[in-house]
DNA sequence: ACTGGCACTCATGATGGTTGAGTGCCAAGG
DNA sequence: CCTTGGCACTCAACCATCATGAGTGCCAGT
């Protein structure tokens, strides 16, 4: 592809993009400030579309950019500009200090994500296999129930109840509470599960029941959170033409509560640490076929622990969008990470 | 209004439930089973629509009841159907018994009203402020924050970070606490918050910063629960014709997640023991002026804590919605209560 | 290799006629 | 006085037709 090819190319996307309908020859040429004819932007054009990279909704409208057209557009073409100061003040603003609550974070971080993109706005919830156990207490809450709090070095508290076969005083839990703490406070979660099963196999004491309630309870605390996102900003494609169709929308909708597969998406999406764009197809998931997710990971204390983005239609403004979710994660990183 | 009239009324009104188009008179008379002529029916039409029960959207099209003749048409020619046992056994299974996490159940709630009703379906968050305080605990976090945890009878957790003017050691911290159980723990949170009030303004010794600041968390936690509520499947309105013109669906929307004044409603709706319904612009909210709330309180241990229902358009089959908010709202209190 | 010309396509929007369900009103009949 | 049939009128919805205009592919000439 040479070099007027790109341009015309480039000129065409940002085009589509900017007003949302396809491009002819005519307002292609205008708009790229090249000095040839519409006939030779068409032979073009031709060009491009037997390569894959546009395509025409029908015989006598302009072209549109298929998702192999977005993505050398935004390998080979985008240059992104950095952040707006606006949005970073803004940015800043919502999510540049730590609140008191991570789930708050988290959710300020989403809702910012949708307004200034306008689209739907995403954040996997951190990963906590590598937080700190700091601390644990078992509280008997009924005769068979026994209510059991961990928290973390960063002040997440998790609980759970577990109902037990036979019931437990307060004395034992109490003592309980301060075994496990000795014995595994200080420890990364994941450790802490390691070690709990190694141990249970070992020893098989008085407190068995209860510590194995506790391992399961471990268990559920890493593994719960593998499925969790907050996903906020859906009705912003209640206005995109090209979502419009509500057939589309709804599987879309649907998709979005499931879930499952998005998670499995994203985590994907957490090896690298930059910047990843999913374009339509790429993402390999049907419902999201006509959709672009742009996400990246964010870290806490130099280790990714989860990712964040938005989801869109493959009809977004990257260059915007690339840094906006760019500079999120970076924020998001560096708000969990104080304290 | 005579007999022949109401039965009309009544029978429009179904039909055009179950239709959502405007009724006229010869369908009316055909549904409504009445040996009378179009005419007559006509006749009679014309002064329901004059009494404000009626309304026409254009000369030449049927009739549409107004909220007058819906509200109407609830309070006095309505029949509730006892809930489906194939409903009442879906309703069980869902939130029939006590899941380990308060959050889960209202979760629970929101998701089969939604499913149930094909509507929009809110839980309000319980009221804490009567449960019954049973345990606090204070972790030093880092030099000047504290994490603050209170649990309650019912085994909520309720966690917040605290940043303190000066460092406190863990044993000051477990002493705080153990003081802090001692001195209020048995009692409902709104008694700890005044007594908390009363002893921090007669006494000033050594701990004063930390309950005071324990007061403050107190009175956040209380406060808090007041703008929650939880609103799910908002997207069952995108297939209703009567709201889909986006312009109001946007609103609605809006609306709904900015969720105050709504609170505000419900927070009125709590008052009696009954579903209560709010059609059309009865709710005195511009932005559901179109749409019907249909909402129950729900009580844990005999005391109403809370409130649930559903928002939709105002034609609503509320002949089986009724019972099923009904049902949801008597379920979950009795799952809220057990434990 | 580029360009102008040409025939062709097709979504869009305007026009206009038809249909059908519905209305209000009136005069006649029980 | 209520009910009814009749009648003229209204209006959304549907359909077909047509013009417009932006766009295309192809070809022959520079």
């Amino acid at each position: 592809m040479d070099e007027r090819a790109r341009h015309l190319l480039k000129s065409l996307i940002e085009q589509h993009i900017a007003k949302g309908v396809p491009v002819g020859s005519r307002q292609l040429v205008r708009d790229a400030g090249l000095n040839i004819s519409p006939a030779t932007v068409r032979n073009v054009m031709a060009d491009l579309e037997d390569e894959g990279y546009l395509i025409s909704p029908h015989t006598s409208a302009g072209r549109i950019p298929t998702h192999v057209g977005y993505r050398f557009f935004v390998d080979a073409l985008l240059r992104v500009v950095p952040l707006s100061a606006e949005s970073h003040r803004l940015l800043v603003h919502r999510i540049g200090f730590r609140a008191p609550d991570t789930e708050q974070v988290l959710h300020a971080a989403t809702g910012i994500l949708s307004e200034l993109t306008r689209m739907a706005g995403f954040v996997r919830v951190p990963r906590r296999a590598t937080r700190i156990l700091r601390h644990v207490d078992f509280i008997a809450l009924h005769e068979r129930e026994v209510l059991a709090i961990f928290v973390t070095d960063k002040g997440d508290v998790e609980n759970r109840l577990i109902r037990t076969e036979h019931p437990f005083g307060a004395a034992e839990l109490a003592q309980a509470a301060n075994f496990f703490n000795a014995t595994y406070g200080g420890r990364p979660l994941q450790d802490v599960i390691h070690n709990l099963q190694r141990d249970l196999q070992q020893s098989r004491h008085e407190m068995d029941r209860i510590l194995r309630s506790a391992m399961a309870l471990g268990m559920e605390m890493l593994e719960e959170d593998q499925q969790r996102m907050l996903i906020e900003g859906e009705f912003q494609w209640l206005d995109m033409p090209e979502l419009a169709g509500s057939e589309r929308l709804r599987e879309l909708l649907a998709a979005v509560r499931q879930k499952r597969d998005l998670v499995h998406l994203l985590d994907e999406s957490m090896r690298g640490s930059e910047v990843r764009l999913f374009i339509g197809e790429e993402s390999g998931y049907a419902p999201l076929s006509d959709c672009s997710v742009v996400s990246a990971p964010y870290s806490v204390d130099g280790e990714v622990v989860g990712v964040l983005g938005v989801i869109g239609p493959m009809r977004m403004p990257y260059q915007q969008i690339i840094p906006l979710v760019d500079g999120t994660a970076q924020l998001l990183g560096r708000a969990l990470s104080q304290s």
